[in-house]
DNA sequence: AAAGTAGTCAACCGCTGTCTC
DNA sequence: CGAGACAGCGGTTGACTACTT
């Protein structure tokens, strides 16, 4: 559609930021705060593209971020999140706090690949290597891998088998083994932080808590419309856009049901984590 | 010591979704 | 309703470093 390009090119930085560029960038947002991105450069007399000054910000400069290697526990949080949403990196930096898309991205693609293969385990699929991969896999829904193009117009067969199983974490087990078994030659004290981190991630419950919702939205000019989501924050977005959710709500609307219920977190309709406030439930 | 190779990660690019007019 | 503007996302690139030959 010949859309302008984002930002003026000719007269913009490209390439590593220098500790002046970030000085001015930090010190800009420590006052205005964040967003507004386009006129953010010039505000704060940068010669750089907008998006570049958010990338930079966000992936290096807020002061939230940790730094620094990830611990095992992080390392298997990151492939259960894989596991259940893809290449979905911000969701799955959601998860992680101080974490950002663009690194947990990063250390997929060097060290977890690897980890996996080594496992025996297919990145991709999660499943064992060598597996054949399409394996009656079409008539389940899978929120991984599914192609740009088709995003929006994911079709929605409602003959389809509603098999969730797919989705049940099963990594519990296995994070356990994994953090307990001291193979890494840490020193005690290291291996009782990691611990606490594995405990933190992991919170020593029996399953993944995604807090993946899905009921009738209490706020918002999408109030009718049933949304799959992260439960957390102004920056979670819907797991699957609108066209894509019409399949599950044709499928849920009729009997409401609370989605980890189905994905076989719970036995009953609506499991005990549910919530009704203001005549709707809040599903878990 | 030099050249080649592999690994890492910050940054860029192009696309999509959402909002506004 | 369509087009433009914008923010955000995921894939990819390329500079840099570490390691190997």
């Amino acid at each position: 559609m010949g859309r302008s390009p984002c930002c003026e090119k000719a007269h913009t930085n490209k390439g590593a930021w220098t500790k002046e560029e970030d000085q001015r960038l930090i010190d800009y947002i420590r006052l205005h705060g964040e967003g507004c991105w386009r006129s953010l450069p010039k505000a704060a007399g940068l010669l750089r593209c907008g998006k570049s000054c958010r990338l930079r910000w966000i992936n290096y400069l807020r002061p939230d971020l940790k730094r620094g290697n990830f611990s095992e526990a992080e390392d298997e949080l990151i492939i259960k999140l894989h596991s259940l949403l893809g290449n979905k990196w911000s969701l799955i930096a959601a998860r992680l706090p101080g974490r950002t898309d663009n690194e947990i991205k990063n250390y997929w693609n060097t060290h977890i690949k690897r980890k996996l293969i080594s496992r025996g385990i297919d990145p991709q699929t999660h499943g064992p290597l060598n597996q054949p991969t399409n394996t009656n896999k079409s008539t389940e829904l899978d929120f991984r891998n599914v192609p740009k193009a088709s995003k929006s117009n994911f079709a929605p067969n409602p003959s389809r088998d509603f098999n969730f199983n797919e989705f049940q974490v099963k990594a519990k087990a296995e994070s356990i083994e994994e953090g307990t078994t001291s193979s890494s030659g840490m020193t005690t004290d290291e291996e009782q932080q990691q611990q606490e981190e594995h405990d933190k991630y992991a919170g020593n419950s029996q399953e993944l808590d995604l807090e993946l919702s899905i009921g009738i939205s209490s706020s918002g000019k999408n109030n009718h419309s049933t949304g799959v989501s992260t439960a957390n924050s102004a920056e979670s977005k819907p797991l699957l856009d609108k066209s894509n959710f019409q399949f599950l709500g044709q499928a849920m609307a009729a009997k409401a049901v609370c989605l980890c219920c189905q994905l076989g977190f719970g036995t009953s309709e609506i499991c005990r984590n549910c919530q009704s406030t203001n005549g709707f439930n809040t599903y878990c």
